[in-house]
RNA sequence: UGGCCUAUAGUAUAAUGGUAGUACGACAGAUUUUGGUUCUGUUUGUCUAGGUUCGAAUCCUGGUAGGCCAACCA
């Protein structure tokens, strides 16, 4: 009798041992995290990462995550970002607690901001933008006390309280905290704590005319909410000990932060900057732009929720500094899909076949598999008739030795309906292959085949009569190199040019004119399509989620 | 030439002082009415030099490499 190892599986990764650490030494009877983005542009899948980890971590364990926007700065934020960043969570699957945003608090940093004033640990500074950056030092050079550090507390105080009448022009003055500005963390060398900015804001409209800097803003508004595990990307890290120096001083609720590595796709960028790029330059069509690495995008192209889901526990959550294939990304679509999707029939270059035995006129209803995978499996009708369509590239005159589709004299199954033989190529004036001339085996019908015929190969076909017509889109990696930030020059200079490849005409089985935009097909052989938004009533389109494995293709370029 | 972070297979991630494992990829084979799926097998790794220890991927020290920090961005 042999002992099957039963041991759990832990594998936590660093943050989830934190968590149980706390947890086990009942620091918290609950935890709770933030997802805190800016609302200045669109959701990708970095951010799907971070999501998961901080909505999955208080699925895991007790506890809840708020979703708080993190509208510090007035002029980069839009009503649009909110509503796009809301809608893209919600896809994903998870539901956060609380609404909120930094801009709640801006009454309550306001009197944070007076308290460090009156405690002497902030000060109003009438220094211009250069005059503050050249007192700053350097790394490896301590900066300057600035001429306006050792003001009085009533000054500051109503200077501060003039900033926010509006006495004072944008940028004539900022509330600095006074730190140490020989501090080897420049970070702490006399942050800026408010700056004037006379803005509309998308929420408080013109209610303030300074606004807090992100580390005045952000831990305090993690401290409101008493969120016990603060969770950002590493460049934050120099940021922590301001966070904690605030917190201290304040004496308010010690949420705690701790950084992770962002993680990195190859083939693409992630940075809300050069996304916005791609937008503004036209070089995709829009923030979901279906080569693009959002999350509206990924959902465009056909994407599921599960498998980004997938793909984020697949890759994990460490500190070092990383590259994820996007091989694993299409491994969890493909996955996925392979259990969901319907299978369909469609034929993107055609070459006719006339099957010269079948009676004309004459039209048979065949039935086939939605999917061979699902438990219990349904099935569709589809029509055969004497005239199909076949892939022009099932077809070769002169066949190679592991070839297993049509050439002259062979035999290839037709999915679902009947094996032929191939007994004539058709040519036209110019040589040019017009149509085959087949046979077909009556008795080699699927689900009654009695021929005892062994064929290698299968096609997908179209009858030509029931055909209809759709676009197809085409995606590839958006770059050409791995990664484009990298590179010598602009990385707009790598993308790839190929990246959409549309097929304007392509003959598809009757069935997928009942095509819903939640639909997921895989068009047999070809690959995983979902039903973009741009079709019509007249007009099918489809995006290209991800190819199947082409084992045949990867033997060819071998070859 | 300051401070901080990181280093395990091609990629990502485990092993928490005690047999270096998993997934993806790649390669080979079996099955297959999708050259898909499924199944089986193979391949490749602890940055480096010392030290502590019976024993080090793990702890310590030095080195090397990569990353982050000098926006009134977040």
């Amino acid at each position: 009798m042999h002992e099957l190892k039963k041991e759990e599986e832990k594998n936590l990764n660093f943050i989830e041992e934190i968590i149980e650490a706390d947890l086990a030494a009942g620091k918290y009877q609950q935890i709770i995290t933030r997802f805190p983005p800016e609302p200045n542009g669109y959701l990708h899948i970095g951010h799907a990462s971070s999501i998961c980890l901080n909505f999955g971590l208080t699925k895991k364990y007790p506890g809840y995550t708020n979703l708080r926007f993190d509208d510090t700065n007035p002029v980069t934020e839009e009503t649009e970002f909110v509503d796009s960043i809301k809608e893209d969570i919600k896809w994903l699957g998870f539901n956060w607690k609380n609404e909120l945003y930094a801009s709640d608090y801006f009454g309550k940093l306001y009197e944070f901001a007076i308290t460090l004033i009156k405690k002497e640990l902030a000060y109003v500074d009438d220094s211009s933008s250069e005059a503050i950056a050249a007192l700053k030092g350097t790394p490896t050079e301590p900066g300057t006390n600035s001429p306006f550090r050792n003001r009085s507390v009533n000054e500051n105080l109503d200077l501060f309280a003039r900033m926010k009448q509006g006495e004072f022009p944008d940028g004539s003055r900022t509330l600095r905290a006074k730190i140490d500005m020989a501090h080897p963390n420049m970070i702490m060398r006399d942050p800026i704590l408010y700056r004037i900015k006379h803005a509309h804001h998308h929420r408080t409209g013109n209610a303030w005319c300074i606004y807090p800097m992100y580390d005045f803003a952000h831990g305090q508004s993690d401290s409101i909410e008493e969120v016990t595990h603060s969770l950002c990307t590493m460049e934050f890290i120099p940021h922590r000990e301001l966070y904690d120096w605030i917190i201290e001083k304040l004496e308010i609720y010690p949420s705690r932060q701790y950084e992770f590595a962002r993680r990195n796709l190859n083939y693409t960028v992630t940075s809300k900057r050069k996304l916005l790029q791609l937008v503004n330059d036209n070089h995709v069509t829009g923030w979901d732009d279906p080569r693009m690495p959002t999350i509206s995008g990924l959902r465009r192209r056909g994407y599921t929720p599960e498998s980004i889901r997938d793909f984020c526990d697949r890759i994990g959550i460490a500190k070092r500094e990383n590259m994820i294939d996007v091989s694993l990304l299409e491994f969890c679509i493909r996955e996925h899909l392979n259990n969901i999707a319907h299978r369909r029939m469609v034929v993107f270059d055609p070459l006719k076949i006339v099957i010269t035995n079948y009676p004309e006129g004459q039209v048979e209803m065949l039935t086939s598999e939605d999917n061979p995978e699902a438990e219990t499996v349904t099935y569709r009708e589809l029509p055969f008739s004497r005239e199909i369509f076949i892939e022009a590239d099932d077809f070769m005159e002169v066949a190679p030795k592991k070839y297993f589709r049509l050439a002259p004299g062979q035999m290839v199954r037709l999915k679902s309906a009947y094996i032929i033989k191939c007994d004539e190529v058709i040519k036209d004036a110019a040589g040019k292959i017009a149509a085959l001339h087949c046979s077909y085996i009556p008795e080699s019908r699927s689900g009654s085949d009695t021929s005892g015929i062994n064929v290698k190969g299968t096609l997908h076909w179209v009858s030509v009569a029931h055909a209809v017509s759709a676009e197809l889109r085409l995606y590839d990696r958006l770059f050409k190199v791995e990664d484009p930030s990298s590179e010598e020059g602009d990385f707009k200079d790598y993308i790839n040019p190929d990246s959409l490849q549309v097929i304007g005409r392509v003959y598809a089985e009757p069935s997928l004119l009942q095509s819903g935009f939640n639909d997921r097909y895989q068009f047999l052989r070809k690959g995983y399509f979902c039903l973009d938004r741009d079709s019509t009533a007249n007009q099918l389109v489809f995006n290209r989620t991800v190819t199947l494995k082409d084992t045949w293709a990867k033997e060819q370029k071998k070859g």
